[in-house]
DNA sequence: GACAAAAGTTAGAGGAGGCTAATATTACCA
DNA sequence: TGGTAATATTAGCCTCCTCTAACTTTTGTC
């Protein structure tokens, strides 16, 4: 991957990545108007990405992502999705709120936290949860508890 | 409280209150140093943070937080603290990772998402969690491991 | 108590992101 | 095909945060 993008590019590029979907086209006004930002603003973002090829821009014309652009924005939507999950069914949180932390968050967690992430929801998924159980969680249950999870680990 | 700070304004605030810790007073070179920002940089923010009455700031003297900024200051290192331990508990991250980690996700979660985490952290700590156990986590067990949650949670 | 070192501030500049108003280009339709 | 509506860009401005270089204030030592 490129060089580490800030989080408003990365926005822009999962943003640009949905409304593309399968056409795989997008304009610059349905960019601001799902971004909730000024035609302009978009003009900008959209050179800063072309510099860094991530997008296929040229002036006046629609706008896709390029292979490098594709990777990325399936990265940051790969950590929403997963972060939003979390948010909603582990924690409990409102749709609508878990949908939005995970927006904020995404920007600030990198593979490992994300990895780790995917594997503790699959260890959730697969093998829960004793909450009747009555286990006690002491410091080398919590030991057995992470290797339990890595065993669940995978993509 | 007050306005809803910058990220770079929290991240102030939490080194003001770890530096200044019992004593109640720090410098502004100290929060240069273990910020790693230059000493002009600090002088800017002092003053954003004393516009909004979260620090006591004079000229060429020593910084402490108001009550406001205490008050503030606990608000982002209690998420630090939740979302640390999350990442190195239950996670298994590496403690740097963990914390490096929560140092940029602090800015990005807001209260309920964190009184949520601290309830599932508190009903894992008291009564997880049987890898052994061997409940299948279907739909309903989902909603059972919920509830479960919610009965551990406090602050 | 004077003077050097340490600490802090001012001045000036730059990058990133955002906005509005004005201008240019494209597209569509009679 | 010409003209208007829609779309996109440019120009100019602002805020936030950072920096270096230069200057000022405070402190501590002889």
């Amino acid at each position: 991957m490129s060089e580490k993008l800030s989080a408003s590019l990365e926005d822009y590029i999962e943003a640009i990545a949905e409304l593309a979907g399968s056409v795989g086209e997008t304009r610059a006004a349905d960019i601001a108007d799902t971004m909730a930002v000024s035609r302009p603003s978009v003009t900008v973002a959209l050179r800063a990405l072309a510099s860094r090829k991530l997008v296929n821009y040229r002036p006046y014309s629609t706008v896709s992502l390029t292979v490098e652009g594709k990777k990325l924005a399936a990265a940051v939507l790969r950590k929403h999705r997963i972060l939003s999950r979390f948010f909603c069914e582990i924690l409990g949180a409102d749709e609508k709120l878990a949908d939005s932390a995970a927006c904020k968050v995404e920007h600030a967690i990198g593979e490992e936290i994300t990895d780790r992430l995917v594997e503790f929801l699959a260890f959730i998924d697969n093998c829960p949860l004793a909450a009747r159980g009555g286990f006690q969680y002491d410091s080398e249950s919590r030991i057995e508890f992470r290797e339990e999870v890595e065993k669940y680990g995978k993509n």
